[in-house]
DNA sequence: CACGTCAATTGAGCATTGTACAATTGTCGA
DNA sequence: TCGACAATTGTACAATGCTCAATTGACGTG
């Protein structure tokens, strides 16, 4: 049923050429930038290109899901050339991950594809996990270990980027004065550091905020995780 | 229109006794764990219930979103009393991580409402938040940086989970077969690390998976940030 | 140069969803 | 006894994901 996209569509024997995949999956990423992941629909989608819903599930498998794994299968492509590559691992790793941010802050909407969903998985994504486990032995890390360590830096630093990108709540401005309002009545004897640090925290820090990390990012946190994590890394082999 | 929900119901006041906001939750939840957040449906909750939609609208206010949000805020609440925070910070942020990831894991469908949300912030979040932010005063981090350890402590460990948790692909039967396929036709001169410790990774690695962080947890992967974490925390201080 | 194959799309349709809204019920305080 | 009002019933509407039988039209083959 779904195989139809995975053999080559035979260019040049097309009936209505007016479609194609990329095209597609363009039109989505666009439609996600402006509308929101929320407001995406297929059949929205649809309109814009000026198609029948079918259509497009013709192009992209049967059902929704697919498509979102094609749009983020999209977005981690070219990440990292390997002639770019640094000779010290932690510049790698360093340079790897601030870009893969990047690529997100690009495409805000779109991030929860990456890290909250499942369909990003599996060879597309081959060269940066190459290049991760190369920096990871390179570090000295073997075995087993080598591969807990993959897991925490994609989890965390990939985590770390999901949840700064998560969806603001829909009324974000009737929503700021009830917000202030409840974390102004909290006690300051039983919570003296949150209520002191609240002034800087607010929108700053990620419980404390309901503003997107597009429209405030968490540049600090980032960097800061991004540095502790090579430095543990490192103090975990010194050992 | 929403501040019905705000003001106490004037208990023993009502007519059709019926329903309540905790049964909501309680019975959202449970329909959540059995469907998956897919699955979920206001819909099917108002069946559940044995109740018209409009019910659970008039007690959860008006939108599923907040109802969403009324879900997560559960879910963290009484995390760690104060009486169990160890005086060494390390140990602190260790038993608090460990036990938010465990809580998760009992309803790990429910997960991707805390990471991937926004609703699950604010004041019912207080008294975890304190405890990180005594932690790291402990560790001797003021100011900015406190903040910017905070976010990356948070936004790392906590998105580590919500990566861990984020939901399967539908037919995951049919899926591994083509995933396995995909993977073993990568070019071993292109990708040696990668092509060599696929056997350990299947299943068990970030973007070598396709089965939910439910079914095959990544332990080794989260202690490992833990620890990478907090030993990078004591490093920068010690510079 | 006809022609049938088959990629590509149309058009219609079904089941389901979120949520608004006007009735209706039944309980409690006055 | 009665009216206010919390709580719920029904109904309704617009939108969605997805399926499926037609239909179109370009191409290789005869």
């Amino acid at each position: 049923m779904s195989d139809k996209s995975t053999k080559k569509p035979a260019l040049g024997r097309a009936a209505a050429i007016g479609l194609s995949k990329e095209q597609i999956i363009a039109e989505a990423i666009l439609l996600i930038d402006e509308a929101g992941l929320g407001a995406f629909s297929i059949r929205e989608l649809s309109r814009r290109l000026k198609v029948y819903p079918a259509a497009i599930y013709w192009h992209v498998g049967g059902s929704k899901a697919d498509l979102f794994g094609e749009i983020s299968g999209g977005l981690t492509a070219n990440l990292m050339p390997p002639q770019e590559v640094s000779p010290d691992w932690r510049e790698t790793l360093r340079a790897l991950f601030r870009r893969f941010r990047a690529r997100l802050h690009e495409h805000p909407n779109a991030a929860p594809l990456l890290g909250a969903q499942m369909k990003s998985n599996g060879a597309p994504n081959a060269p940066w996990v190459e290049i991760i486990l190369q920096a990871l032995q390179q570090a000295g890390f073997e075995g087993q270990e080598r591969i807990d360590a993959f897991n925490a830096l994609v989890g965390g630093l990939e985590g770390f980027i999901t949840m700064e990108l998560g969806p603001a709540p829909e009324g974000s401005e009737d929503w700021a004065d009830s917000f202030d309002e409840r974390m102004n009545q909290l006690d300051p004897q039983e919570y003296p550091l949150l209520t002191a640090s609240y002034p800087e925290m607010r929108n700053r820090a990620f419980v404390t905020r309901w503003r997107n990390g597009s429209d405030s990012p968490l540049d600090g946190g980032f960097e800061l995780l991004l540095d502790t994590l090579i430095l543990g890394l490192e103090a975990r082999r010194a050992r």
